[in-house]
DNA sequence: ATAACTAAGTCAATATGGCTGACCTAAATA
DNA sequence: TATTTAGGTCAGCCATATTGACTTAGTTAT
């Protein structure tokens, strides 16, 4: 039965090469963000304020309750970072027309921290994509996509519609 | 000049195509995880136990420097871990032939764990890549190995001689 | 008009997974 | 023999997340 597998098993569906994809994706993710990080210590921030900040600069007058849906974290997680941003001046708070809502917006000192942040990781990106043929790239978006988990997917698609 | 740019940058350099990507890393490496996170919490481990555990498998008798250099945490931080893990018998120590090192085995129990956590990356990896042809899959790999910073690509060209 | 629901905020306690620094033992190597 | 290396440990700290309970104010449905 192990050399039926063998013989059936298209070399893509090998464990072995499973499991690569599992390593590379721990190894990705893990220089993707080191390069923000550590600009992000400098500032006494991490992680969790650089993902405050990019959703904030990529969809302008966000809601509490949109930035929590997307970040899939409790409330009370959210409000000890967002108050040190709101609080250094990174991010302002307005009411909405809805008046139980608030709208967040970055600030000038916000939009130049979430530009150095993203440009370290766009830099990368455009490195690899220079150098990568067309069919790769789509491959590379399209298998990413589909490692999403479907009720993501909508979130995703929301935020590039 | 923002005319010029848009005739001749290529699509996939736009910084909207590349903000996607960046996107595309944060709702993919987590959804990848949550399986994983959701198993090892009945058990009471978190992903720090994962991972150790999936390179111990990886690599019968990894030594604890190896581990270290894999992981990129301190020797304080796995200790933690390791030390649960040996005393809850899933990982078992013995002194390798420079007797100052320690080889780490997974124990049938290990095993088994290990198996049950991957198996849940393995099978959502595999329905992606049944409905992938070979040139998206060829592209996801080589684009996510190149996100790997040089001097880790050696760790995990090692990893996977 | 009132009841129910929703958005946001807050207090408190807890867990996990990292970190630094200091210090130790034992074995290998120069 | 002196130095380096592999591993271990104690103590304290920090960041990011959690749960649960509770409040305020505004919106919506009956």
């Amino acid at each position: 039965m192990a050399d039926l597998n063998k013989l059936l098993t298209p070399l893509f569906l090998n464990e072995k090469e499973i499991r690569k994809i599992i390593e590379l994706m721990f190894f990705a993710y893990r220089d993707f963000t080191s390069g923000p990080d550590a600009l992000l210590e400098k500032i006494d921030f991490g992680r969790a304020h650089h993902r405050v900040i990019y959703f904030v600069g990529k969809k302008e007058k966000i809601t509490i309750k949109e930035l929590l849906s997307i970040l899939q974290i409790t409330k009370q997680s959210l409000s000890r970072v967002l108050n040190q941003l709101v609080k250094e001046k990174y991010i302002i708070l307005s009411i909405g027309e809805d008046k139980r809502t608030k709208n967040l917006t970055l600030t000038k000192k916000g939009h130049e921290l979430e530009n150095e942040l993203s440009t370290i990781q766009i830099e990368k990106i455009k490195k690899i994509l220079k150098d990568s043929d067309e069919d790769n790239i789509s491959g590379f978006k399209t298998l990413l996509y589909e490692m999403i988990d479907d009720k993501n997917k909508i979130k995703f698609d929301k935020l590039n519609y």
